[in-house]
DNA sequence: GTGAAAGCGCTAACAC
DNA sequence: GTGTTAGCGCTTTCAC
C-alpha cells in the first residue's frame, strides 16, 4: 500500500463498509449516529473505522449534505489591535462558547485592509462556512457588493454606515453617551470635554452624537473644540486630552468614547496636578477590566460582552435555519458602572 | 423560481453552460483561468456567470480537486492574551501576509482549552484545510493523538515539549538567553535575577536553562531563589520583582523571558528608588514594541516576527507539496538589541 | 435493520 | 478549442 513512500491514502466510506461486511449506507449512519442499526453491525463497523484510522471527508460530506458546520467571525481590522479592547475579547471569547456548544466551528479571519476583506469575502459567499458574523468597522459599500446578494446568513456586529439592508447587533450608542453626560450635566459641570474614535466607525459617531445631543438640551458649555479627535488607543487620546487642557483650563470633565482612551485621559489629567473627580470628572466607555486598573477606578458605560454575542449568534442562527430572513437590528441596553472617577454626588 | 418566497437556489456550473450554449467543461476552464478558450466562449460564459450570479461551490471542488485553499493557524491559547504579546501579533500578521501572496486563506482557530483543541484538531484532520500551524503551548500528548497519525501538513511554532516527531520552527531559546546573561556577567554583575514565564512552557523551560548555564560557568552568584516565577504577564512579573528585592537587596540585573514582565520589573526597581542601569541592569526578551516605550528604553534579545512566519509558512507549504515529509525543526538565530537599560559598557 | 442506487457540483482525462 | 465521460466520497430516498 505504501509501495514508493507515498503518503498512505485516506481511507473511504467503502472500505470501511467492506472491512465490516456492510454496505456504506449502514457505516454512514453510525457516522452519524443516525437511524437504527444493530449493535452487533455498529461494533464492527467501529471496529472497521479503528482498523483502517478512516475519517470522514468534510468536503464530500459538505456536498451533499450543504452545510460546512462552520461559521465566520471576520474582523475587519488588525487582530492586535482588535484585541486590545477587552470588550472585544471578551465578545469573541463568549461567541466561541456560543458556537461551540452548537457544534458549530468558529474561523476567525482577519480582514485588515479592502484587499483582504475581498478575499474574505469571496471565501465566506463561495460555501466555505455557513454563516458569518462581521466585526469591526464594516463599511456599507464593502458590504454590500457581493456578500448580500449571494444570501449568505450575515449579522454584522456594531451598524455599518449607512446600511439598513443588513441585520446587526448593537447598543444603544447615542443613547448611551447621552445619559452620561446628563449626569455629568446634572453633578453641575459645565465644561465638558469629549474624546472619541475614529469616526470612520458607527459607534463613534453615535457617541458623538449622544454628546452633542446631551449638551445641547443644557447650559454646559457648547463649542466644537471641546471634542477631541483620537483612534480608540491610548496615544492619541493622551495627546488630545493634553490639548483639551490646553485650551480649556477650565475643563471640568471628560466622557470618552472607550475605556482605553479614559485612562490615557486619567494619566494626563493627573499630570497636569488636577484632582479626580474633584477638578474634572472622567467617564469611560465599555466597562472594559481596565476600568478597575486607573487610579482613580474608571465610571464607565456597560455593554455586557456575553448579551452582545448572544445576540448575534441567535440572529445569524435564525438566518442559518431559514426562519428569518429578513434583515434587523437588535438594540441591547447599557448602565452605567459608578466607580471613584465620577459619581452622581460629586457635584462641582 | 422564487415562488414561495423560498431562497432563490443556488446556480451552478450547468446552468451557466446552458446559458452560454457551451459544455460545462468550458466554463469550469474560464473560471480556472485554465486552458485555451475562445475569447468568443469566454465572454459568453462571462455573461451568463453575471446573469446567473454563479459562485463556485467549494465543497464539489474540495471534493474532486483534494484541496480546500484554506490553512490552519490554531491557537493554543485565549486569543486575547496570545496577541497581548506583540510578537505574536506581528508574527501572525506575517503569516496572513506569507499565505495571501499564496492565495491561501489564513483561519485562525483559537483553542483555549482541551476540549477545543480537540475539536479543532478533528476540524484539521477531517479535511477542511490543506495544511495548519500550531502556535502557542503546544504539548506533545495533545499533538501526537490523532493529529500526526492523520498525516496532515503540521508545522509547529516553537519546541512542543518533548516531541520529535513533528516539524517546528523555533529559536535557539537557551543560547540567547545565555549570551545575554554572559553579557550581565561580563560587565561585573555578580547577583542576576531571572524572571520566567510557565515553565509549561518549552520556550520559557530553555531560556530558563540558558540562565543557568551562564551562572554556572560563572562567578556570579548561584541561587535558586534569585529565579522568580511569573507568567508572561505584567502583574505576576511585579510581584516576583517585588520578591527578589527584597531578598536580594544587592541585585544588580535582572533577565526576563518576556519584554512585558521587563516593563513590571522596571517599574518595580524605579519605585525602590534605584537606577536602571546603574544599580540594576535589565535585560528582556523579544524586542516588542513596549522595549521602546519603558524609561529607560529597553534592551532586549531580538527574534523577527516576519523571518519567523516565512520559516514557518516555507515549511508548511514543502510537505503540502509532498516535497518533504520528514519531520524536521528550524532553528533561527537571535541578536541582542541594544538600548539604555543595558549596554556591554555599563560596568558595575 | 439493511442495501442499492441516485446524485450533490465540480475537475480532469480523453476524444474529437 | 470544445464536448463527453467518469468519478471525487458522501448522504439519502426507496425498496426489501
Amino acid at each position: 500500500m505504501d509501495q514508493n513512500g507515498k503518503r498512505k491514502a485516506r481511507a473511504t466510506l467503502v472500505e470501511v463498509a467492506e472491512l465490516a461486511l456492510v454496505s456504506k449506507s449502514t457505516v454512514s449512519r453510525v457516522i452519524n449516529e443516525d437511524a437504527a442499526v444493530s449493535e452487533e453491525a455498529r461494533q464492527r463497523v467501529l471496529d472497521a473505522i479503528r482498523a483502517t484510522g478512516y475519517r470522514v471527508n468534510q468536503s464530500a460530506r459538505a456536498l451533499v449534505s450543504n452545510k460546512t458546520g462552520a461559521i465566520a467571525v471576520a474582523i475587519y481590522e488588525q487582530l492586535a489591535t482588535y484585541f486590545t479592547s477587552s470588550f472585544s475579547g471578551a465578545m469573541v471569547t463568549a461567541l466561541q462558547d456560543f458556537f461551540f456548544e452548537r457544534d458549530l466551528q468558529v474561523l476567525i479571519l482577519p480582514a485588515p485592509n479592502r484587499e483582504r476583506q475581498k478575499r474574505i469575502e469571496k471565501y465566506i459567499y463561495e460555501g466555505h462556512v455557513d454563516g458569518a458574523i462581521l466585526l469591526g468597522p464594516v463599511r456599507e459599500d464593502i458590504l454590500l457588493s457581493d456578500l448580500l446578494s449571494a444570501q449568505v446568513p450575515i449579522v454584522v456586529g456594531g451598524r455599518p454606515i449607512g446600511s439598513d439592508s443588513v441585520s446587526y447587533v448593537d447598543i444603544d450608542n447615542a443613547k448611551a453617551s447621552e445619559l452620561a453626560v446628563q449626569e455629568l450635566i446634572r453633578s453641575g459641570r459645565k465644561t465638558i470635554g469629549f474624546i472619541t474614535g475614529q469616526l470612520s466607525n458607527a459607534s463613534a459617531t453615535d457617541r458623538l452624537r449622544g454628546y452633542k445631543l446631551a449638551i445641547d438640551g443644557s447650559d454646559a458649555r457648547d463649542d466644537e473644540t471641546l471634542i477631541g479627535i483620537a483612534d480608540w488607543g491610548y496615544e492619541s487620546a493622551a495627546i488630545a486630552t493634553r490639548k483639551l487642557l490646553e485650551l480649556h483650563p477650565e475643563l471640568d470633565a471628560i466622557f470618552c468614547s472607550n475605556d482605553l482612551m479614559a485612562t490615557a485621559a486619567i494619566a494626563v489629567i493627573r499630570d497636569s496636578g488636577r484632582k479626580i473627580p474633584e477638578d474634572i470628572a472622567v467617564i469611560g466607555f465599555d466597562d472594559s477590566p481596565i476600568a478597575l486598573r486607573t487610579t482613580p477606578q474608571l465610571t464607565s458605560v456597560a455593554q455586557s460582552p456575553e448579551d452582545y454575542a448572544r445576540a448575534l449568534g441567535e440572529n445569524l442562527l435564525k438566518q442559518m435555519s431559514g426562519e428569518d430572513l429578513s434583515p434587523k437590528p437588535v438594540i441591547l441596553p447599557t448602565q452605567i458602572v459608578w466607580r471613584d472617577s465620577f459619581k452622581p454626588e460629586n457635584h462641582k
